[in-house]
DNA sequence: GATTTGTTTCCTGATT
DNA sequence: GAATCAGGAAACAAAT
């Protein structure tokens, strides 16, 4: 039975409670979210996904297509992953196919090197726009690391706190890379070099300090990129750093790397949640919490961030939990995964998680994250699964959204088809 | 400083 | 009777 809205003796008790302020009596507490991991936030359904012209799309876990390059770092793009994110901006700005040939050979780490004259070099009509757009990519990748980052440190100290008499343990994320050991991890790929052939002398959003102070890198590290760049690193502007590091953390690698040049595609027999990871306590070393310098987060000339910084939201918390291993099935679980329904199999460690957001404050009454889940009714992101107790569907929009992280700057939000009522007043 | 956004808190009533 | 669900109302904090 749904609120008897239409009854108006319960309106006019509703409205009797009007003005009063009931919160009077609660302590305020300062309130401040850190942001959790949005690690792995790209690689969901996209609008373009059943377009033939992607031959080397994979169905996600929940039946969604989507392309490989959503989970790769940006370095480690082959001309594979290049492709397919040039036939993403060609799809989405109705450019023709044929005009990603000219970059048929590139790698992720030489795009990273390209400046915008290079893109233009490369291609004269398209070349600017296709630099605008990797740089906004990129710019993503780097807002995700950021909020990564400080997930990590938020959940280290918390663990740290609350678990004065276990062994250190690393911070809990679960977007770890699961083969620390393998001349991939996210440290060794900070250190990386970038070949030469692209060098650039001027990349506007590079701080080679952001990652510095964070990762020490290996120049030891044998990788090696696809095609006929040789790596180098003296003439590099950043002397042998990887001055594009700040996307290469190893959250979006949602696999094993196996050292090979060319990465292979997330495998189908793999659960699609946090692939590869390993859950709290296989890191190695923990993240800095340090910022990135402003300077290194300043958009380019005529570029605007409209993007808020507030850390996940609820149904993307949920996201997080049913790709966590950790957390999938011991505390919520897929109840129909086509159906993108899902069920709280321990609802009250669920919202405890929920609550643990907040500094200070250490749970949060199911009640209160249930009454969380029903506000999200309207905003399309859940559905009600009525008489089935502590189940709950996604709404489309979540994958979309999910997806259109990764282009989340290129695409002013859109209202939700179903959302007649807007956002609540 | 006003507005927007995404909760959080509190509540009543209904359902399981 | 307890747990859960539904949803109105308002407070709150951070971002814009």
């Amino acid at each position: 039975m749904l609120f008897p809205s239409n009854n108006p003796e319960v309106g006019q008790v509703m409205k009797t409670r009007s003005g009063v302020n009931k919160r009077s009596l609660t302590c305020s507490i300062p309130f401040r979210p850190p942001p959790l991991t949005t690690a792995l936030r790209r690689g969901w359904p996209s609008s373009y996904h059943q377009d033939t012209m992607h031959s080397d799309t994979r169905q996600d876990m929940l039946g969604f297509g989507t392309t490989s390059y959503q989970y790769y770092p940006v370095n480690q793009w082959t001309s594979v992953q290049v492709q397919e994110w040039l036939r993403t901006i060609c799809y989405e700005n109705n450019i023709d196919l044929g005009n990603v040939a000219s970059f048929a050979e590139c790698t992720g780490p030489q795009l990273c090197a390209m400046s915008q004259s290079h893109f233009v070099e490369t291609h004269p009509v398209y070349g600017d726009l296709f630099f605008r757009k990797f740089r906004e990519y990129l710019d993503h990748c780097q807002r995700q690391d950021r909020h990564y980052r400080h997930h990590l440190h938020h959940q280290h100290d918390h663990h740290h706190h609350q678990h004065q008499n276990s062994p250190p343990t690393a911070p809990t994320s679960p977007y770890i890379l699961q083969n620390p050991t393998t001349p991939t991890t996210y440290h060794e790929l900070l250190a990386r070099p970038q070949p030469a052939l692209y060098q650039t002398s001027r990349v506007p959003w590079q701080d080679a300090s952001y990652h510095q102070n964070t990762y020490p890198g290996d120049s030891s590290s044998s990788y090696t990129t696809e095609g006929t760049l040789p790596p180098t690193s003296g003439d590099f502007p950043g002397a042998g750093h990887n001055t594009m590091g700040v996307y290469q953390s190893g959250y979006s690698l949602p696999f094993e790397y196996t050292g090979n040049s060319t990465p292979s595609p997330p495998s189908a027999s793999l659960p699609m949640a946090p692939q590869g990871y390993l859950p709290v306590g296989h890191m190695p070393t923990a993240p800095s919490p340090s910022s990135p310098s402003p300077s290194s987060l300043s958009p380019l000339p005529g570029q605007q961030d409209t993007r808020r910084d507030r850390g996940p939201k609820l149904w993307e918390f949920l996201l997080d939990l049913l790709e966590d291993p950790a957390c999938n099935p011991a505390i919520i679980r897929w109840e129909n995964q086509e159906e993108r329904t899902f069920r709280l199999t321990s609802p009250h460690e669920v919202s405890l998680r929920w609550g643990q957001r907040r500094p200070n404050q250490n749970s949060l009454p199911y009640d209160y994250f249930a009454r969380a889940l029903r506000y999200h009714y309207k905003t399309g992101m859940l559905i009600s699964v009525p008489e089935r107790k502590l189940v709950y569907k996604f709404g489309s929009l979540v994958f979309q959204q999910r997806r259109r992280g990764a282009n989340s700057l290129m695409y002013p939000e859109s209202p939700h088809p179903d959302n007649t009522s807007g956002h609540p007043s």
